[in-house]
DNA sequence: AGCTAGGGTTCAAATAATGAACCAATAAGC
DNA sequence: GCTTATTGGTTCATTATTTGAACCCTAGCT
């Protein structure tokens, strides 16, 4: 494990606490030697991915990345951009609206906007999704071409839910269809009761940048409701496209050839998803 | 240097680039390797801090930070706090006003409200500033007890313009300033031609959390209107006190200590900003 | 006063990072 | 259309960093 791997697990850790950690809390959760987390916790802290409080010495995510973020987001809005989209669908569905961006080998909630619904589904802001179990993640999987899709089927597709697609044959049927239709859904594939159809964003390339999801209870939300939410889904997902990127989109790059073409044809291989 | 060191500086490298770097670009721009460069880049984004575009290849900022940063804010609301105050504060003064955290060894500037003007200060969001020659920098400076500013003492002070304090005396004699004002000032100290006046926003235990500064050219704002800028920052900074942490603020932890004393009795420390 | 738990530190052993030299593909020049 | 320069990407013996069991220190408890 390369200790850049390390340190990035232990900021997720830090991330998915609930309450701040002490230095031994943070050992435990991360399954890391005590000594090895101090010292990635004091380097991380020299650069302000965390902070100790002086007094409790515990310990809690730091400013540095809400200044990388305003960076991000001065130079490729995406989140910003999308939020007043977000509020339409949450008006036009009723339910909860997130939207993602690919993060490494998950997608990263980088916006909510909740249902006004009492009964309704919570989703964290910053959560992370795995890629083969969410209505989200499968919309993301649809636009990818074959060679990028071997890393997902290379690893095993862990079944969250009985209803998450666990084979290979599963997963391409339910591509398939996300890419028949323009959208994708999950009925209760990663946690029970939630259903959720959801389409990919994607740039003027064609790839998918991001995706947009609606969520709502399987006691109010069923198929045919569903697919009326993925339609809206998509149709906002175009306008959002239109709103990043103007309106030409060709899909193909400026050899007449589609992106995923030009990714097998090398052999030097881009960053791969894995 | 120390692994994560190298990461964190390829990180800050690639947020200082005004224009999407290639490879060789970025191992010129952090001084590493090409080899290092790649491998670090490569990790980074497997966990979505950097991301490479498909078809360019070149690097960029990735969605990791808007992740965290949304995870930091809501269990420890800063930045979304601070911005109406901020707000409130270009409207009294005039300039343009932005809002830091302490990360390391600098401030991190996490918020910017623009003047009206059409000659204004024009402070890029994320920008690092050191804490020796701005005003944000000395207000956050002049909070901190005898034995945490070592470490800035230690360091040689860089001079920015002919107005940089770079004698520990000069510096002393500036915090012991801003003590008694209650708010620092910087005529040019790091861009000549730029007057600010910033203030410390404490928390309950009185250490800083960051600083609120106000910005103007040096054509508009003499001396006498610093000082005006620097009383309402100093203001505003106590209202923003109260939104963050109610109206207690005691200075004092529960043996009725003052932080600093604490951290100065025990051998065993706490991270320090170094 | 003694005990416990958690934060923090040490140093020989284990592991990961390094970079000069390399290949492959694209872009620039002729 | 062919040659050269440039840039992205990779390799592997060498080198430097990271590791973790055992340790110390302080605060809080009985």
């Amino acid at each position: 494990m390369s200790t850049i791997a390390k340190a990035m697990h232990l900021l997720n850790t830090l991330a998915d606490m609930r309450t701040e950690p002490g230095l031994t809390d943070m050992a435990t959760a991360s399954g890391m030697d005590k000594a090895t987390t101090r010292r990635m916790l004091v380097e991380l802290a020299r650069f302000g991915f965390v902070e100790q409080d002086a007094f409790t010495r515990r310990y809690r995510l730091g400013s540095a990345p809400v200044r990388l973020a305003r960076i991000r987001e001065q130079r490729y809005p995406f989140a910003s951009i999308v939020a007043p989209f977000a509020r339409e669908l949450v008006a036009t569905t009723g339910e909860t609206v997130h939207v993602s961006e690919p993060a490494g080998d998950r997608l990263a909630t980088v916006h909510v906007e909740m249902s006004d619904y009492t009964h309704r589904v919570i989703i964290d802001p910053g959560q992370l999704l795995p890629l083969h179990a969410t209505a989200s993640g499968l919309a993301y999987l649809s636009t990818l071409g074959p060679a990028e899709l071997e890393a997902t089927f290379a690893t095993p597709l862990t079944a969250f839910t009985a209803a998450t697609a666990t084979s290979t044959d599963q997963l391409r049927e339910r591509l398939n269809e996300g890419r028949r239709l323009g959208y994708c859904i999950s009925e209760g594939g990663y946690e029970a009761g939630v259903m959720s159809a959801a389409a990919a964003i994607l740039d003027a390339k064609g790839r998918a940048r991001g995706t947009i999801a609606v969520a709502g209870p399987a006691m109010r939300v069923d198929r045919a409701k569903l697919e009326e939410f993925g339609a809206h889904a998509a149709e906002i997902a175009r306008s959002i496209e239109r709103a990043l990127w103007g309106t030409q989109k060709t899909g193909q790059d400026r050899h007449g050839r589609t992106e995923w073409m030009t990714a097998e044809r090398s052999k030097t291989r881009a960053i791969s998803q894995s």
